[in-house]
DNA sequence: GACCTGCTGCGGGATG
């Protein structure tokens, strides 16, 4: 439902100046191999016409510079190709025209130097610069008085520059802009925060268009929408790029010892370092930071003469590091390069030639974005190819490229009107020139994720940043806005530094910075590993062996050690469960090896490990669902394979074991993977009898979810997120140490507060919302219960743990016990 | 027969 008015093109396109400028621009391109495509053009005239609305692009295939055109005809047609021929000056353009946003810093930066070509060339005139966080203070100072005329930045910067009490006028010529990488944003609270400074934009500057760029996702419409807000009704403009993508896998040499759970992958290192080339520019993605020290290493010394060709990249390396590694990368100095998914976007490193994926990824989109770094232009193809680390793995691969062929794509997640980021919002505006609680109520409203955003949610927000809410109104710092002469504001300087220093909606944990004794830093790692050593103990990290000296707390001093170390950090970071799409091919493809049907040398590799599951247990035909129970010296084993994900198996392992004693009372432990969940029982327990139908209704789902699972504790974790966010325990004080026990404990102290005095704080609700529909799935599970309620129960008794249950032993047993003792239950387990 | 995990991203301003 839209209640816009058209808006008038602000240039009309047919326009002499007009042509002219496009033809200069389409010159300009085409002399540089950058032949306008189909959908550039198509871009350009819904943007000459005054649209708004969404590009979808393949991955690399150049869509930076699609989104460009029409700005560029325009500033072009208005400032530079028919200029007043009286005077000079007229030229010159005064104020911001088009912004820029990226994810990325980094990408920023780049997108700022490759657009100084074209308007070198076209309009020498008209400014462009970057603001992040790390721009020179000088141009930061002296962005503070006037923008630009084009400016890219990233949405964390936009937010701070709303944060200045003149920025009403400083966007107020504003024409344009461009969101990269929509797919990316949208469907997290930085993207909810981009909303919301889009609704603030188009209030200061009513005319002005938003172009998104975005991936292929399921949701496109609603990635448009929510681009483009509720005002306006978007232009979805489809590039007609063929972007093929090839996946191959590379299968183990001896397919029969192949292992039958495990992550790692090492085994494959044989085939791996035979498949890479020291001179072939390749990208090795690994799922964990750890995985992808653990493989560095094992590729350097493999192969000792490729040393100064391979290189280590992940998120808690020294970003300066990772910058060298980026540009050995583009120099061609370096040609392996072992990483995470630090280099999934854009960093502008060129093409590579190669790309190997290391462990599942997945999902479909996740799958394509990596692939989509080789061959990364226009019309090329997408190479990857994918090493699985056990055996259902290349049943997973399989699917998944099932799943890209049939173009069956993962959606954005929506989230509804998160509160956290609108208090957040509420602080921004009365920095940024102030508001009127029913201007800005509509103005917020016209966001896609607050369409239905109620007074009475929106009063109670307002109520926190001015009062304090009902509970900390006693406390000065709560009380941050206050109304003047009708306007909200903030009259304090020390709420408005501390706000700005804490504007944006990434959380992430406090941890140790690893250094050499000079000073050196070489990343951080976390503090409960570096706390289980001493001085003197060796480890792996950034690539090279090193020794602890000493560890004052925040800062572990370390010095390069000789030989080798198995030691390697393991930091914590989500851990993705396998995506709908896969889950669907998987069950698929599971059900065709059932029958032998199984065609492709991946899904043939796999069979005979299929083959021994059959021979022990049995697989599920696709109306079907697969349950093992078994016996063993640990207990009484329930195994159910819903091929639904982890995080949905975590939640149905507590359902279920919560709906078993309902039945016949037992206590379970309990243990899940992306294929199924493990129940067990220490005593003798009747599963043949209790599993049914019954334990998977979708009756009562929510009640029993919180009583099978301490949802307290989740929601106490959550909230400090929340609480983060919205700014109540700020992350950053000025000439403050960050400490984590102080996030915590202030988090903590909030949270028992508002449970005792305000249970119907809307962010304590908010943070309960988030556990269910995050951490399980709540959706995801509700329709996977829904599809089991048609399906069969098909009950098999083993005599051992069949091949698709020993990882969920695995699994459990790794949790509870140390790796020595790991090692003889498992011997044990072996011998039953 | 089988094995030891778990991603990424941003961010003040004045002063020396």
């Amino acid at each position: 439902m839209t209640r816009g008015r058209a808006l008038p093109p602000r240039v009309a396109p047919d326009a002499p100046a007009v042509a002219t400028a496009r033809q200069s621009v389409v010159d300009w391109f085409d002399g540089r191999g950058w032949a306008p495509f189909a959908f550039q053009t198509d871009t350009w005239d819904a943007y000459l016409d005054g649209r708004s609305g969404l590009v979808n692009v393949p991955t690399g295939a150049g869509k930076t510079w699609a989104a460009w055109g029409g700005p560029l005809i325009e500033l072009l047609a208005e400032h530079a190709v028919t200029p007043e021929p009286s005077s000079r000056r007229a030229r010159r353009v005064d104020g911001l025209r088009v912004l820029y946003l990226s994810p990325l810093r980094a990408v920023a930066r780049d997108i700022e130097l490759a657009l100084r070509a074209p308007l070198d060339a076209l309009a020498p005139d008209i400014r462009v610069e970057g603001r992040t966080g790390d721009t020179a203070s000088s141009l930061r100072a002296r962005q503070r008085r006037v923008l630009p005329p084009v400016l890219v930045t990233t949405p964390e910067s936009l937010s701070l520059l709303l944060s200045y009490d003149d920025a009403p006028a400083r966007f107020a010529g504003l024409r344009a802009v461009i969101v990269d990488e929509w797919h990316e944003l949208m469907g997290s609270k930085r993207g909810i925060q981009v909303e919301l400074a889009l609704a603030r934009l188009r209030r200061f500057a009513p005319d002005v268009r938003t172009w998104a760029l975005s991936a292929t996702i399921a949701n496109l419409d609603v990635a448009a929408k929510a681009a483009v807000g509720v005002d306006a009704t978007p232009t979805l403009v489809q590039a007609d790029i063929d972007r093929p993508v090839e996946i191959d896998v590379l299968l183990p040499h001896d397919v029969g010892a192949f292992p039958w759970a495990g992550h790692l992958g090492i085994e494959m290192l044989d085939p791996v370092v035979e498949w890479l080339d020291p001179d072939v520019s390749t990208l090795v993605f690994t799922n964990a930071r750890s995985q992808a020290e653990q493989w560095a290493q094992a590729i350097v010394q493999a192969r000792p003469s490729w040393a100064s060709r391979v290189a280590l990249h992940h998120g808690s390396l020294e970003r300066a590091d990772r910058e060298v590694v980026e540009a050995g990368l583009k120099s061609g100095e370096l040609t392996i390069v072992v990483c995470t998914s630090s280099l999934d976007l854009g960093v502008d490193f060129g093409p590579v030639d190669r790309v190997m994926q290391i462990g599942s990824p997945r999902g479909v989109a996740r799958l394509l974005q990596r692939a989509g770094r080789s061959g990364h232009r226009p019309g090329a193809t997408s190479r990857i190819t994918c090493v699985p680390t056990h055996g259902v793995e290349l049943l997973e691969i399989a699917a998944i490229r099932e799943a890209v062929e049939r173009g069956d794509i993962e959606g954005r997640l929506e989230l509804a009107h998160p509160l956290d980021v609108l208090t957040q919002h509420l602080v921004t505006c009365a920095l940024g020139g102030g508001f009127t609680p029913d201007g800005l109520l509509d103005e917020v409203r016209t966001a896609w994720a607050y369409r239905n955003l109620t007074a009475s949610d929106f009063s109670w927000a307002l109520e926190l940043v001015t009062e304090g809410g009902k509970t900390l109104r006693a406390y000065d710092e709560y009380r941050k806005v206050e109304p003047v002469d009708g306007r909200f504001v903030v009259p304090r300087e020390p709420v408005a530094r501390l706000h700005r220093m804490n504007i944006g909606t990434i959380i992430s944990d406090p941890s140790v910075t690893i250094a050499f004794r000079g000073g050196r830093s070489l990343g951080t790692v976390e503090e409960r590993f570096v706390a289980r050593m001493k001085p003197g103990d060796r480890f792996v990290f950034a690539g090279r062996v090193l020794e602890l000296v000493r560890f004052s707390g925040v800062r572990a001093v370390v010095k390069a050690a000789k030989g080798r170390s198995n030691h390697v950090p393991r930091w914590g970071g989500g851990r993705l469960p396998i995506s709908d799409p896969v889950s669907r091919a998987l069950r698929r493809y599971v059900a065709e090896a059932r029958v032998g049907a199984a065609t492709g040398p991946e899904r043939e590799a796999v069979q005979p490990l299929l083959d021994v599951q059959l021979a022990m247990s049995d697989l599920p035909d696709r109306d079907e669902l697969l349950v093992e129970t078994t016996e063993t010296r640990d207990g009484w084993h329930l195994f159910v394979f819903p091929f639904e994900g982890w995080l949905v198996h975590e939640g149905l392992a507590a359902l279920i074991a919560l709906r078993a004693s309902r039945v016949a009372p037992s206590t379970f432990t309990m243990s899940s993977n992306d294929y199924g969940f493990e129940l067990v029982a220490a005593d003798p327990y009747p599963f043949a009898d209790v599993v049914n139908h019954a334990l998977f209704t979708t009756d009562d789902l929510d009640a029993d979810i919180a009583e099978a699972v301490h949802v307290a504790e989740l929601q106490r974790r959550q909230f400090r997120v929340v609480s983060r966010v919205a700014m109540l325990v700020p992350q950053n004080r000025p000439g403050k140490q960050k400490g984590m026990k102080y996030l915590q404990t202030s988090s903590d102290l909030l949270f028992d507060v508002f449970k005792d005095y305000d249970p119907d704080n809307l962010l304590l609700a908010q943070a309960e919302r988030e556990v269910y529909e995050q951490h399980f799935e709540r959706d995801r599970l509700a329709a996977a219960l829904e599809r089991i309620a048609d399906h069969e129960i098909r009950f098999v008794t083993t005599e051992r743990p069949s091949p698709l249950a020993f990882p969920l032993v695995i699994e459990r047993v790794r949790a509870r016990v140390s790796s020595e003792t790991l090692a003889q239950r498992l011997a044990r387990l072996r011998g039953v």
